[in-house]
DNA sequence: TGCAGATAATTTTGTTTCGAAACTAGTTGG
DNA sequence: CCAACTAGTTTCGAAACAAAATTATCTGCA
């Protein structure tokens, strides 16, 4: 029963931050690919790894990120080592709109319980996230530190004084310090390897 | 920074359960919608308080029930005590499809937390809701449980075997047993009274 | 090398959702 | 009886959306 009676909660507070969204300036759609590809690292700043997060399709993507681009908030640059994608970052005009996050409010909210509370809460909703990206063969997407291809090696002999360098099992590539924290395509959680090969990125939905 | 962090993970998970709701048979709204009249008490069986729960407008909650309705899964019945309103209740059919519910999984997924965790998420869950709620003048809907106008009135004088007789006191209309767990339109919950007179029911949104 | 198949992004099409505003009809209070 | 209010509906245009077709590019393999 009070499992119900939580889910129920945290559907109505998705739905009141949804319809904070229309707040005429941006739709809930657009304010989502501005905080994405706010928070995504140089891999991940793509269409597709956008509608994966979003969890809709390609196309659809494709359509909020050209409004975002028309109207000043977003820049596309081509990618030089893959001529087929294509990076998108936020302009200052972006990054000055994303301080008025309606969105803000429920961090405003987080930010008043306590925090036990709140560990608490991320964890849980850390371990639901979980359950419904296996339930639905949908992929999660996190930054480097849940992350299994995530690898640090030492490097400087002096141990005490050594410092450590990041870098993407997966790729082979170092990760640059400040993108540690930022959305990854790439991203496979902890403890739970799937064995279908190499990752499938074109989920056919539904 | 955690504030942020469970934040944006609470919106995920919103976001991953509303796209589960695609699912062929009904939208999300739609789901909402039917959800909701399988859990409003007799009250709140209307359009205008459907909207209210599902931050949205009338005109919008018209269209959404107007489409369950013409497929049978609600059906309508206009108000005794006043023409204007009308109430909804669900079909046989409606109720059957309830139990495919897509949101069902996210039940599943609560139900998997340990009951410590669930609590504290939804304790927190709670607070966040009443946070936003004020934040931006909206009303909140819940039962009869947290709400200043449930009153209990005891009959019977042996009063170890006396019953207790649910009321409303702001209607002083009595309140079946069965009700007291629903959702109600006038839901005013404990600690946090207005002081701007007669509950305004037609929020001008932003 | 050359070609088949996969992939990234876009375009197109038709449906659905949504908010806003206008509108109808019933109600309430003076 | 009339003005103000309220419940619900209709209409409209702008989006969001999925699905499918399209283009350009890349990759592997023969």
């Amino acid at each position: 029963m009070s499992a119900r009676e939580t889910a129920e909660l945290l559907l109505q507070v998705g739905r009141l931050v949804q319809a904070e969204g229309y707040d005429g300036e941006l739709s809930p759609a657009q304010w989502m690919a501005l905080r994405f590809f706010a928070r995504a690292n140089p891999f991940s700043r793509t269409p597709s790894a956008f509608a994966e997060f979003q969890a809709t399709t390609r196309g659809t993507a494709t359509q909020t990120i050209k409004a975002l681009e028309a109207r000043g908030y977003l820049v596309r640059q081509p990618f030089k080592t893959d001529g087929r994608s294509v990076s998108l970052r936020l302009t200052s005009k972006g990054k000055k709109t994303l301080a008025r996050d309606p969105f803000e409010v429920l961090v405003r909210a987080m930010d008043s319980l306590d925090a036990t509370e709140r560990t608490a809460m991320r964890r849980a909703l850390h371990q639901v996230l979980s359950i419904l990206a296996t339930s639905d063969a949908r992929r999660q997407i996190g930054g480097c530190q849940d992350c299994t291809h995530f690898g640090r090696e030492m490097s400087g002999n002096p141990p005490s004084t050594g410092t450590s360098a990041a870098e993407c099992l997966l790729l082979g590539v170092p990760i640059q310090p400040e993108d540690v924290g930022l959305l990854c395509v790439h991203f496979q959680p902890m403890n739970e390897h799937r064995e279908d090969g190499p990752t499938p990125l074109n989920p056919s939905r539904r």
